[in-house]
DNA sequence: AAAACAAAGATACAATAATACAATCATCCA
DNA sequence: TGGATGATTGTATTATTGTATCTTTGTTTT
């Protein structure tokens, strides 16, 4: 297949921003059939320079198909097409997983030699933590 | 015992780097005493490979243990699992792999739309469930 | 015209990989 | 016995790749 550099027309006069133009062009192309999942995109650097344009704006437009979960972007490893569960999918992995997720907290807990009531206490801790906007590093150990 | 590199999960688009995920998981199976004094970790080029990922990231990983006194890597010869942590070290590495725990859980139950109340929630209903016999599913969404 | 904003670029940085290296081990043969 | 030699293992250094932050620029708003 032709280089995907070579695939993809910027217009530097359009309203849209190139970055916009670069992510709608790869989510079509996926749509197409012509990225399949697994493969590789090029670097930041590689297409910036194909496209004559700063790295970043590649960057961005990485970042953008990366947030919709179209792909995954690595540092130091590359850019891949990533698998996209479908809606429904999402769905049944969210139906019956937060118990799960509970049972297995607990039992990892318990493995440890924690009992379950030291374990919700724990988890008290941290959601407290993490709740606070600026948390300076909480030290759990001395409280427990 | 299964293989230590079964055991390893890597999550490739988490924001934790791929060597922090393998030194904290090490540290996990310490704590939880799936690895004892004297067992030899895989060869990094092993690892790596099982993992697909380049053997120097694992050798970081190694690395961040071996710095922390927890294992001993001896070119030429391998890397071990080194003396039995002291009691309060043990202690100490107990407490953080249950706070990593209890912030992996909060992070999942939100990831699936659940506010961290819901999860602790849903974990006091399974700790109070798992105390009696049997525990009929808890449909917590409704009543939240 | 000045302020505000967004897009794009420049620069420094962090994570991972590639390559070459050094220490140790295993084997074999004199 | 012991030295040679090749394989194995971790280490060091450098290159590659994406990220974070700041600056510049052009457009829009006031």
């Amino acid at each position: 297949m032709k280089p995907l550099a070579e695939q993809i027309k910027l217009d530097f006069r359009a309203g849209e921003p190139l970055y916009m133009q670069i992510a709608r062009q790869v989510e079509q192309m996926v749509a197409a059939g012509l990225l399949q999942v697994g493969d590789q995109l090029p670097t930041v650097r590689e297409l910036a320079t194909e496209l004559r344009i700063n790295f970043n704006t590649v960057a961005r437009a990485y970042h953008v198909l990366d947030d919709q979960g179209l792909i995954s972007t690595q540092r130091g490893r590359g850019t891949y097409i990533w698998e996209q569960p479908t809606e429904e999918m999402m769905q049944k992995l969210k139906q019956k997983t937060l118990e799960e997720l509970a049972q297995r907290f607990l039992e990892e807990s318990q493995n440890l030699g924690y009992s379950p009531e030291q374990a919700a206490e724990v988890l008290r801790q941290v959601i407290a933590a993490s709740g606070t906007a600026d948390m300076a590093a909480s030290n759990i150990d001395q409280e427990m």
